[in-house]
This record gives C-alpha cells, structure tokens and sequence, in this order.
DNA sequence: GTGAAAGCGCTAACAG
DNA sequence: CTGTTAGCGCTTTCAC
C-alpha cells in the first residue's frame, strides 16, 4: 500500500525523475534502452501516475464531463453507448454522473465536473434550468443531448421533435384516429418541444389536442393512464412521452381490461429495448442515439481541439417504427 | 473563461489565501464578516477550487471508484441508487465507470480510478478476473457486490445464491414440475454461484438439473429459448440466470406461440422493474439491491475511516416474489 | 539525450 | 483569529 512515485521509479531505474515523466508520456527523444529501464522499474514498484499532480502541473485534464439524468431510463444507456465510443476514439476519458431527475443533484454533478476541471461537458436531457446551464457554459464548452438550449458556447443534439411527433399523429391520423392524447413529459428534457409538435400536428390534422400531464417515468404513465380510465369517454389513441410512459399505461389499460390495439392504441418514444420486446412490442419513434452520442463527443472535440468558437446544433431526423400496439380505430 | 484562483479571491476579499482556504472548508474559526468578504468576492469571480490541487495537497480525494458492469440492466441503476445514497451520507464523491461488460473495458476503468487515487473502490458485478481485482485491493480497500472473491483487503456483498435457487426450485416444484431447465449467465458475476444453488436445489428435490448455457442479457435468453424450442420435448420450467434473460426468454416463447404459464413457467432473477412491470409480470427473486449498494459504501467507510482490516462478507437473503409466469405444471 | 529548477493551486502546520 | 511557510507529484522550460 501506499503509492509510490516518479522520484522512486527514477532511483531505481538509475535515472532522472525527468527521463521518467518522457518515458510515461511516450516522448520519442528516449534511448529504447532507458525507456525498458524505467517502464521495467514502474511495472516492479506497481507504479500509477497521479492523475491529480499531471493535471496540475499541465493545466489539462483530457476528461470531459457526462451528465445522465437518469440511470433507469435504457435510453441513457444507449446514449452512453455513442458517448463511449467517441471518448475512446478522441482519447478522452469519460467523467460519469447520474442526476436522478433533480435538478438539485444535477447542479451539485456539474460543480464536481468543474471542480475537476473538466474540458468540455455533455449534458443529456438535463432538468437544469437554462441559466445554470448557461454559466457552467461561460466555464467550458457544453454539448446539450435531447434540448435546445441556446448559448455561444453550448452545442446541442437533437432530434427534430416536430417531425418526430408529426410521423406519430399522422400514422394514427391515418389508422382513423380521431381523438389521440399526449401524455407529456412534464419538466423533462425536450418534453415541451415533443408536445408542441403534437399540437402542431393535430391542428394539422384538424384534430383537437388533448394533453395530460407527465414525466419520463414508467410511474407517470401508470398515473396518466389511470386519469383516463376514470374519464366517461376513452380516446382511442395515446402518443406517450416516451417508451418508459408507454410501458407504464400499457400495463395499466391492459390490467383494465382494455385490448391494445383493439380497444386503444399507444405509441411510445426512443425505440429503447422496451419498446423492442417483442411482449412489449411498442410502436415508437427512433431517434439513432447511439449517433447522438457519437455527434455530442464530436462537437466537444472542435471546440477543444479545433478552437471552434460558433455554436452547431446538430439535428437527427427520427423515424417511426411500426409495432404490435398501434392498430386502426376501434 | 479561465479559472480562477484562491489568490484571486483572497486578493479580491482583501485577506490572506489561507483565510480562503479555511473559510471554503468550513473552519469554525472565522469571523462572519470575513467570511462574508470571501463568500462575496468568491461568488463575483464564479470561483471553483481546483479538486486537483486540493487533493494533492491533502492527500485524500475523499471519492470511491464505482464500476458498473453493464448501464443496459436496470438492475445496475437499483444497486447505484442504494451506492449514491450511501456516498452521500459519508460525504463521498462516486466516480462512475461503465464496463460494458468486457474484461478489458473494466481493467481500463479500474486502472483510471486508481490513477485518480479514490479512497476505495466498488466492482459491481465485476467479470475482471480474481487476479486483477486482487491486484487492485492491495493499493485501495476493494468492495466488491455480486460475486465472492476472497482477499484481506477485499469485503463483498452477495445474496445468498444457494438460497435464492433454493427458493425457485422449491416454488417450481410444489406446482408439480418435474423438468426445471437453468439458463445460466455464462462469464457474468455469480452465475457459477447460482448454477451451483440450482443444481443444489434439484439434488433435494430428486429432480435431474439441466443446464443451458448463457449470459446475463436478453439476447442470451433468445438465443437459449430458441435452442430449447428445437428440443422434441420442452421442459415445462425455466429458470433464468437474470430478468433480462427470462424476458428474452419470454418473449421468443410467446412468439413461438407458447403460452406462460400455461404451457411452460418462466422465473427471473433480480426483481427488477422489468418484471414490475404487469404486462410481464415475471415471477422472480428479490435481492434488496438498495441495500447492497448503501452496504458496500458502508463496509468501504469502515475500513477507510476506521481502520477495519479483517475482510467482512455481508449476505442478503433473497425473497421469492410469485406473479403471473409461473403456474401449475401443464 | 539528459538533469536542474520552477511552478501548477491548494492544504496544513506554524508562528504571530 | 490571521499571515507565512513548506511542500503534495508532476510537467515543462531551459541549459548542458
């Protein structure tokens, strides 16, 4: 126990504490003979370098911040996927946190990301308000995932929720839907958006809108579901929030006594595993995420690297997948 | 943009840096009109302390390295829940790495959380090998959840896996199934436990075990179902390695044509909310996996701050939770 | 190629 | 209560 150190690495391989720090930092102006000395003296001693005094001494740290808001969520996991993989690509290191859907612990992630003086930060669906997010942004470069929130020094990823909601009203338009309610996403990422396109949508559909309120949550769909139970007449279609909603008034029409589609349709949002078990078999919207978070990692690396200063907005177009639980009207 | 500095401060303030440093850490001992003065002028500068000097400085970095096998099985989002309540009362920072379930990925993580000097480290479901993992103990107190690994500086939190079968097998059995099947969870943490705890089991009842090998994700649970499927006889129980698993299994079931339970009985593991869920409503086991995430902070805590040395094996006792995938032999 | 020297921003004794 | 003084372990000039 107890980590040892460059100086000791240098005295037993019989060198400066200067060769050491090239040899470790791959610099080529190294006789291969000194390089086997010391990597051989560091491998004996178990020697890990400290990441806190190389951050300190060379005023860079080569980790970017990554926010999740919600570890329950499969989404996130699949967002991560693409985060991964362009971390691994740029040869950034990953500096995980989970918010737990509060923007209270949401703030207290991002001081840790800056108290550790992150070099760009990805924030997925976060619940921050915009000012937050705008100062954390006078800070570092940020890179939004699933919000538009508007900054010089913030990027964003999105999909384009307006077409995302118009291919769902238009597919139920077209299966006779009339009367298809919105469980929205309450204060979540991209959830007002999402409902705005519905609106817009069925007016052009010249349908009358119907908006429950929601979350991101499985339990919210339970609890929206529950609502329109008790109501004296059912719509015959619901667009939930997304995949988690979905499967959470799924359950609960179902436990009813309702038939999905027979008796009423439910289309979801992600195109999460969920949505693909084929028990589930939830008619969604796709939004490539594992591309989302390729592109947030991408656009973190030209204002790092490249000294991009002008903020992108990076659009995904979503695409519908047609499954078991959307079916003609009743 | 650019941070600034504790001398920033102090000089803002118009005291001394160390009057900062002790105002930023709380110290009893100072006034509250300086306190103010350093507060204010901190706020102004939006002054972050630098978390890399701070614990070169101190010789602590006061955060535990948590690694998460797999972010896509929502029973790591349950244990992570008990693990961040558990940090935050000790008043620790999680520094969150994901494997991606591959050997390598996690030997990578676990290489950059010991170069980030966390105070403690803890592997959930790890597929390191042992070797790797006690390598690791020897510099930092290791916790490791959901696997038995033996070391003086290693503590583990596991549920009784000879049990938890114990329990499924029994269950099965009084509905008068003969022909149990186990999907196993191939390389994953504590699948060798189970697979041995289902042997076990049928050894007790006098039923032949018969083993399908698997892993710990869907797929492994389509893929074991479709070889089932192209038996002449089906057996009339499964037990899977996990949920994810049973739901695979369920799935290409159903899809078969198959009606569970009616046909064939299918148990999980995990107790997650995939079979919470009622429009699956899996029977399966329930290991109480807040606990042992708010444990294995425990057991870290313990031996960081007062100096356990003896290696601790905390068990949990799984519970049976009957829903609608398990019936009466057909 | 190699070694010496100067910090990076902070904490932690100490004296005052 | 406050200011001074050493470093923490490393990278990075800069001479040799």
């Amino acid at each position: 126990m107890g980590h040892s150190t460059m100086e000791d690495v240098a005295r037993k391989a019989g060198v400066s504490r200067a060769l050491v720090s090239l040899v470790l930092n791959d610099s080529p102006n190294v006789s291969d003979h000194r390089r086997r000395l010391v990597l051989d003296a560091a491998a004996e001693l178990g020697y890990r370098r400290n990441a806190a005094a190389r951050h300190l001494a060379s005023r860079r740290t080569g980790s970017i911040g990554v926010l999740l808001n919600d570890l329950h969520n499969p989404f996130f996991a699949d967002i991560y996927d693409g985060i991964a993989a362009g971390t691994e690509k740029h040869g950034y290191r990953p500096l995980l946190t989970a918010g737990a859907r509060r923007p209270a612990s949401e703030q207290h992630a991002i001081d840790v990301m800056l108290e550790h003086r992150v070099d760009g930060m990805i924030l997925v669906s976060p619940r921050l308000s915009t000012a937050s997010i705008a100062t954390a942004s006078e800070i570092v470069p940020v890179v939004v995932i699933g919000r538009v929130v508007r900054g010089d020094n913030i990027d964003s990823v999105e999909n384009d929720e307006r077409h995302g909601a118009l291919l769902v009203v238009a597919h139920l338009a077209e299966l006779g839907h009339r009367t298809i309610v919105h469980i929205h996403g309450g204060n979540g990422a991209g959830a007002r958006a999402r409902w705005r396109g519905y609106e817009h949508a069925m007016a052009q559909f010249g349908l009358k809108p119907d908006v429950l309120a929601g979350d991101f949550t499985e339990l919210a769909g339970v609890e929206a579901a529950r609502r329109l139970l008790r109501r004296k007449k059912l719509p015959s279609a619901v667009f939930a929030a997304n995949d988690l909603v979905a499967a959470g008034a799924l359950d609960t029409f179902e436990d009813a006594g309702l038939r999905v589609p027979d008796d009423l349709s439910v289309v979801g949002y992600d195109n999460t595993f969920l949505a693909r078990m084929h028990h589930v078999a939830l008619t969604t919207v796709d939004q490539s995420t594992e591309e989302m978070g390729r592109t947030a990692v991408d656009l973190l690396h030209q204002r790092v690297e490249d000294g991009r200063v002008t903020a992108v907005t990076h659009f995904v177009t979503p695409e519908l997948v047609t499954r078991r639980t959307s079916g003609s009207r009743p």
